[in-house]
DNA sequence: GGACTATGATTGATCGGCTC
DNA sequence: AGAGCCGATCAATCATAGTC
């Protein structure tokens, strides 16, 4: 519910077709993990965490014990996968995130009008 | 290095694209909106609710939507047209309309 | 009939705002 | 005075549907 300009100026449809506009030239940081060489690839940086199935099921296994994590547990399991602590700080977040919407999804038990394309 | 594609068994296995006209809609928000594409969570809903999807969906599309618009505006660049005129006809008739209460089955 | 494209969904990680 | 959280979003990728 946050972006950036909404002050005075206003929404004004049309406009130039080919204009570019802020969104356009967003650019995120590159991730700033910094991954030590595992099985062959030193790959420092800039680059997103593929999580092995292992980490995966030992992560849900977690979260599923508790939502949220105190920081001894997050330097024990930090330390059994092999991730930084950020990771599984970011996992659980994005974990509990994944389990709102789940539950806002099903919670809206209503009737799904299909259509054909 | 190859050994974890386990990435099966997801749930984006059996995808569905949308109807001719819920894209509709979208492209028309879209690309009325084109200087701030962020639809508010009210208006999400509104979206959602007129093309029959979740709003979960419509924060999808609109997040793909934005990142391949951007990543090639080009290639976008006739369907941009497309939409600007057909809002703009839109405008067109609502304006023509005002002036009359005009029925839509006419005796 | 399988490339090749378009497109919806998933997800690790970022950004900004807020709480403590 | 900084940490983790939330919410939204990004960006890359996945897996499939649609096209030729």
């Amino acid at each position: 519910v946050s972006q950036d300009r909404e002050r005075g100026d206003d929404e004004v449809q049309q406009a130039g077709q080919g204009q570019t506009f802020d969104w356009m030239k967003v650019k995120r940081n590159p991730p700033k993990t910094v991954k030590v060489a595992d099985y062959g690839l030193a790959h420092n940086n800039a680059m997103r965490t593929n999580f092995s199935t292992r980490q995966l099921t030992e992560l849900e296994k977690e979260f599923h014990f508790s939502k949220y994590l105190t920081r001894a547990r997050r330097v024990e399991i930090a330390a059994t996968l092999e991730l930084n602590e950020t990771q599984v700080k970011i996992w659980f977040q994005n974990r509990r995130m994944k389990q709102k919407k789940r539950e806002r999804e099903g919670a809206t038990a209503s009737a799904r009008p299909f259509s054909s394309s | 290095v190859m050994i974890l594609r386990s990435r099966f068994l997801d749930a984006r296995r059996k995808r569905r694209n949308f109807n001719k006209q819920a894209t509709e809609v979208l492209n028309e928000y879209f690309y009325s909106h084109l200087s701030n594409p962020y639809p508010s969570e009210e208006a999400k809903e509104e979206l959602a609710k007129k093309c029959g999807i979740t709003v979960s969906q419509v924060s999808n599309w609109f997040g793909n939507k934005r990142i391949r618009y951007k990543k090639n505006i080009g290639k976008f660049q006739e369907e941009a047209n497309l939409y600007a005129v057909k809002t703009a006809v839109d405008a067109a008739n609502v304006s023509a309309q005002a002036s009359q209460a005009n029925s839509p089955a006419t005796p």
